[in-house]
DNA sequence: TATCTAGTTTAAAATCATTCTAAAGAGCCT
DNA sequence: AGGCTCTTTAGAATGATTTTAAACTAGATA
């Protein structure tokens, strides 16, 4: 039995978000414990909102906003970037790439190894590879 | 000598808008000889209306967010997905890709052949694959 | 346990890119 | 020229996100 397991749900996810360098207040915990559960989703600040809510709790729009942002920040969520009407976020932080479906505003992963970059460009001189996003738009064949 | 060589810029920009289906406006021309003189290069609404008043002309904000809309619409420029703050536009429409580096918000475009990618997965069903797009995130290496 | 302090949360106001509106203007066909 | 539709315009409206300043709290210290 490892120490996760005797952990409340609580102290497991403030353990997390210490372990992130972010102090577990009372609104991280709880939205940590909505998100950082291991589903893999994809959230708005809105969408988090309602979850929030229908959960019996409340945290103001500001701090739901930072919370995303600093998730985001520690490694804890990634922003997808699939158009800029608001942000989304993906609770699944592994490399993975996505459709999109821009009609719809669909959004789908693509499973770990569909996708094979056989080859990247080095980066610009005194620049390293950070991260590579790759979205494929689709649109269904009828339209 | 084509017919395009003996054109005057204006009418050549006119006929280019009206190909794409677009009613060659004054405005729209004006923007068109700016953007769509195959210099390849990223604009915000904002960085096209300077050029637009430093070439001494004036046209609406209303107007500029709805041309780099409807060149985008008509397959003119293309929209670079990289950030939710802004949106930008490549007046480079050939299939290419970019490199981002989120801390100068600068967008560097990679040659066309510098990324293979060598398996994609099938389009969920009923769909089709419009577009590809990868961004590589870069940092500078001391950050 | 009482106290302190830096970091957080809050509701509300502010920001800012973008879209919408209704009226005036301009292509373009006849 | 006349007319019809599409465009442009300035300004108002929208909506996501950030900022503000004051109230609060986690966690360290005494």
């Amino acid at each position: 039995m490892t120490q996760k397991d005797r952990m409340t749900p609580t102290a497991h996810f403030a353990e997390k978000l210490r372990l992130a360098g972010l102090r577990p207040t009372r609104q991280r915990v709880a939205i940590a414990a909505l998100l950082l559960d291991g589903r893999h989703r994809h959230v708005t600040a809105d969408s988090l909102t309602e979850e929030i809510t229908t959960a019996g709790l409340h945290v103001s729009g500001g701090t739901v906003y930072n919370t995303l942002n600093q998730f985001t920040e520690a490694g804890l969520l990634r922003r997808v970037m699939v158009h800029n009407d608001y942000s989304l976020f993906d609770t699944n932080t592994d490399h993975h790439h996505h459709f999109y479906e821009a009609e719809n505003d669909q959004l789908v992963d693509i499973p770990h190894d569909d996708v094979i970059l056989a080859q990247l460009p080095a980066a610009p001189d005194g620049h390293e590879i950070k991260a590579v996003d790759v979205v494929i738009h689709i649109q269904s064949k009828d339209s």
